[in-house]
DNA sequence: TAGGGTCTTGTAATCGATTACAAGACGCCT
DNA sequence: AGGCGTCTTGTAATCGATTACAAGACCCTA
């Protein structure tokens, strides 16, 4: 049998007010007389009340949780980007729900139908994959205002997003490389379409010209950006014709596959093939080799996300866009997973 | 502006029937006449109506939500367990929240606390830190049948636990060790006091001694789960008068920091030293040497514990306690970081 | 002392659903 | 025809909070 919790009437009752005051002096204490304020707080003591979140969201029209969009919950990566954002609203009245798209696009009215159900009052989403309909209904909604991206974005829509300096990242890594001697750069890449994979290898594809380095189109190696991915392109690296000394990831995870992978066919890393990550998640420095990488810091960009999401929920449309904030810088971490090359 | 959600009023309007009708051809429509069921159904697809939760969950005295607390989500071990649990919910009107312990335990009423808040209607708690006065507090409550243990637990309290097989894990390990023709072998724990380090380290000390091999003390070395304090661990097995042959660490991560820490040290596994570790997370099969470890079933541990917890939401006191299904089989997977002693 | 201002409090409407209860319509049986 | 049961629907209370509005108490000033 599950005792029922006291509610503001039985507050009102034991202190002698009505409900109204005890309302009051729980959320506005200045507007009721010091000697009713004590009562009321004491009758809360006694009673052990706590204000009912369900009744009171429904009475100021609010949700009191905002949802973050994780593609998938399985990855690593992602802990302690949610650790952040966790942290972002722990002194908040907001509960943070976490649901997982496998992956699979959030179609048509998926997304704007958590916003009606009444269950949220925002969303993070760290999933740019977000179907451009389901964006551009909430859009038509006035939700616009409510969505922020965390890391990944969708290009060409007007929503803050949260993320690293991907671009910078992918120049710091070529450059380190370039710096080591290496001349002959490939790069192993996440999955066709997204995002980051666009940025970073633009960035890297742009950078390696801008240092004259040779570029032939198998230097690409698609990917995803799994353990996986990196393993098929060891075969693939040592298949080519023209191997490359120095592979830039587009993960360290993708690097841990990578590295294990050539090893397994008897090259080693750096002695044979440089490689170079991107993530720095807490394995890297315990790989063997400790893996140089390019480091995001994890928890402030989730951190970041949720105070974004926090001021537009606080002022809708009073719109302080500092957009200027938004992108969290990135740093090289030097390691041993990259070396000068054999030649040099 | 944000375009107001049509409410069940709306509907009731746009098909000319009272809210109770609407209600009644939503949720049971087996009470309501056909006709009045096409209309309502028309009504709702032309408003667009979604029922709003919070007023749903406010009459019918439920939250609608559970909550999960993880001792830390910047764990990736974590991470797939989270998607189970969140697979497990994904078909019921539960939302999953999810909140980060830090490492403390959870105090007195904060549990309790979230309860009368009327923000949850169940926990399944990672964390066996929770405070003994916090669970005592909820039973006294009449809460008891509302919370879920999952891979940790509290010893001498009857919540279910879905948890691995954590002794029959250790024990095959050190079988494992000793097919190979290891007699010398050490344990790193996790952290002093958790639940989880005591069964495995138990079940190992129990095994090691069935098996007659040796148990200096300084074999058992304390950590933590975490990659540093395997690392820590290299040390101290490197400055070991008498060094084991075998280590069989308490999680995978440990094992990274302590092969790392070894071949720093000029020892290599398994050549010098084999290493056995725990849970088998993704980056295992990829590490340099793959590592030999045990399996624990994730993804499934979450959506074990989600289903129990529902089991009892839906029918509280009911008590179908099949705790049978509680604990999760574990499996040795053999790969490259345990071979024969170098003597043998 | 009358009028106006400030401070404090209570009454009652409201948020958007669910559901107990009552009542009307209809058919069937005697 | 009258009575009874079944089917369908509406009225209104309810969940537990917040808050607009009104009103009483009190003080100050002219």
């Amino acid at each position: 049998m599950v005792r029922k919790p006291a509610t503001i009437q039985d507050v009102a009752r034991a202190s002698g007010v009505s409900t109204a005051t005890v309302s009051r002096a729980l959320s506005n204490p200045d507007l009721v007389a010091e000697s009713t304020r004590e009562a009321v707080f004491e009758a809360v003591r006694k009673t052990g009340y706590r204000v009912n979140q369900a009744a009171r969201n429904l009475r100021m029209q609010r949700a009191g949780a905002v949802l973050v969009l994780v593609p998938d919950l399985g990855i690593p990566f992602y802990s302690k980007i949610l650790s952040g954002v966790s942290d972002g609203f722990a002194q908040t009245d907001y509960a943070v729900l976490i649901a997982d798209t496998k992956g699979r696009p959030v179609q048509e009215n998926e997304l704007a139908g958590y916003f009606m159900d009444g269950r949220i009052d925002g969303v993070i989403s760290l999933d740019g994959g977000v179907s451009r309909e389901a964006l551009e209904r909430c859009e038509q909604q006035g939700l616009g205002e409510r969505i922020v991206f965390l890391c990944e974005w969708v290009e060409g829509m007007s929503f803050p997003a949260i993320r690293s300096d991907n671009a910078g990242g992918a120049r710091l890594a070529i450059r380190h490389l370039h710096e080591l001697g290496h001349r002959r750069i490939a790069h192993a890449t996440g999955p066709q379409g997204n995002v980051l994979t666009i940025a970073r290898r633009d960035a890297m594809v742009e950078e390696r010209a801008r240092l004259e380095l040779p570029a032939p189109d198998e230097w690409i190696i698609r990917g995803d950006f799994s353990v996986e991915s990196g393993h098929r392109a060891a075969r693939q690296i040592i298949d080519m014709a023209e191997r490359p000394t120095a592979v830039f990831c587009s993960a360290d995870m993708v690097a841990f596959g990578l590295i294990a992978g050539l090893q397994e066919a008897g090259l080693s890393v750096p002695e044979d093939i440089s490689v170079v990550g991107f993530d720095d998640i807490d394995m890297s420095q315990y790989y063997i080799p400790a893996l140089t990488t390019i480091y995001q810091d994890r928890h402030l960009l989730g951190r970041r996300a949720a105070e974004r999401l926090l001021a537009r929920l606080k002022s809708s449309s009073l719109g302080s866009s500092d957009a200027s904030d938004d992108l969290i810088d990135v740093e090289l971490v030097v390691r041993n997973s990259a070396a000068p090359p054999s030649g040099a």
